[in-house]
DNA sequence: AAGTGGACCTGCTAGC
DNA sequence: TGCTAGCAGGTCCACT
């Protein structure tokens, strides 16, 4: 679900809300993906500092350490003083004294993952290989060239493995690509730097113009107030197969990649 | 090292 | 109306 401009907007939603509150309960429900790693006791008790995000993680800093959080595909956060009690896909909620913060995730593919800081632990170990921030100046057009040189395989996964640029998920991938003119399959390595040039400008453009929409709302996304997205509605090719470009008026195609969809025009965008 | 496919889990929808 | 197959915003891991 959550990219990147929906799992900022969540923490922009709740970040300054919870800051200095400090925790009074917890519960664990069903199992996530990993489990939480410690004994939930060790959590109460302790003040709550400033939600960072690195990626589609966050990190909910305690005084012993803290929560690195990851919506997966179906999360959603919210923040409430009453939240009543906790629905079936209602799998933790940690509970301050400003209010309760609760994962909502019916897939069960997001994490609350506990590590003595975000440069050690567990948490280094799934921070560690991810690439710049899409916000980061010293991502443009001649370090996407140098880090796609060695890539062979197509520049649409090349986007989503995060491993270059974190962020772009299957929709801001396909959306950027489109924006840029690239074709999804294009190989990596192939980009001229001009290209490149248009394609970090694109990921930046299309991840900011979602930050302004409020994210996308396919089914689940809500921000921790409960609030929808709407840059699925402006979306150009995402979900739009068969549907004329907005650009040209050829149809829209829908391609498997690495098993996931991939959306774009055949005319427009070029290998 | 980089690419590929499978795995995790539930819910919704299109089609028969 | 009811069942089933297919699909969904992510990403780790094992294997080549």
């Amino acid at each position: 679900m959550p990219e990147l401009p929906e799992v900022e907007i969540t923490r922009l939603s709740f970040a300054s809300r919870i800051q200095g509150a400090r925790t009074t309960g917890v519960r664990v429900g069903k199992p996530l993906r990993w489990p939480i790693g410690c004994d939930p006791q060790h959590l109460l008790s302790q003040s709550v500092g400033e939600v960072v995000r690195r990626g589609k993680y966050l990190w909910l800093p305690l005084e012993s350490g803290g929560l690195l959080l990851h919506l997966g595909m179906s999360g959603s956060l919210s923040f409430a003083a009453n939240v009543g009690e906790p629905g079936r896909h209602d799998h933790f909620d940690l509970s301050t004294t400003k209010g309760t913060l609760r994962l909502t995730d019916p897939r069960r593919f997001g994490a609350v993952v506990w590590s003595p800081s975000m440069h050690s632990g567990p948490a280094a170990k799934l921070l560690c290989g991810l690439g710049l921030e899409p916000f980061d100046a010293e991502f443009d057009g001649a370090y996407l060239k140098s880090a796609l040189r060695s890539r062979s395989g197509p520049i649409k996964q090349a986007l989503l493995s995060g491993a270059i640029v974190v962020g772009a998920g299957n929709i801001y991938a396909c959306e950027a690509l489109f924006e840029a003119g690239i074709d999804p399959r294009t190989r990596s390595s192939k980009l001229s730097l001009a290209r490149c040039e248009r394609l970090a400008a694109a990921v930046r453009r299309t991840l900011a113009r979602a930050l302004d929409l409020g994210g996308s709302t396919l089914r689940d996304f809500r921000d921790a107030h409960g609030i929808a997205g709407e840059f699925q509605l402006h979306a150009q090719v995402y979900g739009r197969e068969h549907e004329p470009c907005a650009r040209c008026s050829a149809p829209i195609r829908r391609i498997v990649q690495g098993q996931r969809a991939s959306y774009f025009c055949g005319r427009c965008q070029r290998r």
